[in-house]
DNA sequence: GCCAACGTTGGC
DNA sequence: GCCAACGTTGGC
């Protein structure tokens, strides 16, 4: 079992979108980036633990707890020709991006990037680092024990 | 809106 | 295969 970050802009999804959402899940579609599409397809299992991350918004951080529901699989959105996400070179053959279903379990408070900054515990997060880009990050075990029972005072 | 950082593209 | 140019990300 591993654990993961997945950044997404809420104003494209946010967390209470997808708290709307049957079952609470989101296929992860749109990751047009191979190291974050090689995460989803080679290392995510049903069951991973994931930091639910608001970026490029008013107050960016953690929002919630979610978990992969799901195997990578193909995103229908490089399919469609009407997408911004549409990719001429894949095609259903030979489909080249793959995303998980993620499901959202807990709607936390918000720990902006600032909070997240304070801790010396969580000070190697990729998330965190100078001109971080990738959506998708792995989160050490030491540093999800950190969020999930220092910052948010989850029993375990 | 700025701009640093970094991934991708494409000419050679 | 190199690498300059370009585009995108994302915090501030």
């Amino acid at each position: 079992m591993r654990y993961w970050l997945m950044k997404t802009e809420p104003s494209a999804c946010s967390i209470d979108d997808v708290l709307a959402m049957p079952n609470q899940t989101v296929p992860w579609w749109g990751v047009r980036n191979y190291q974050a599409r090689n995460f989803m397809r080679d290392q995510m299992k049903v069951g991973d633990g994931v930091l639910f991350y608001h970026s490029s918004c008013a107050e960016p951080g953690v929002v919630g707890l979610a978990e992969v529901a799901k195997l990578a699989y193909p995103d229908e959105t490089q399919f469609d020709r009407n997408s911004p996400y549409f990719d001429a070179k894949a095609s259903r053959e030979n489909p080249r991006w793959l995303h998980v279903d993620v499901r959202v379990t807990t709607k936390t408070r918000l720990i902006g990037i600032g909070e997240l900054r304070v801790h010396p515990e969580l000070a190697r997060m990729r998330v965190l680092q100078i001109g971080n880009r990738l959506s998708i990050t792995p989160v050490d075990p030491t540093e999800w024990q950190f969020v999930i029972k220092r910052l948010l005072g989850v029993k375990t």
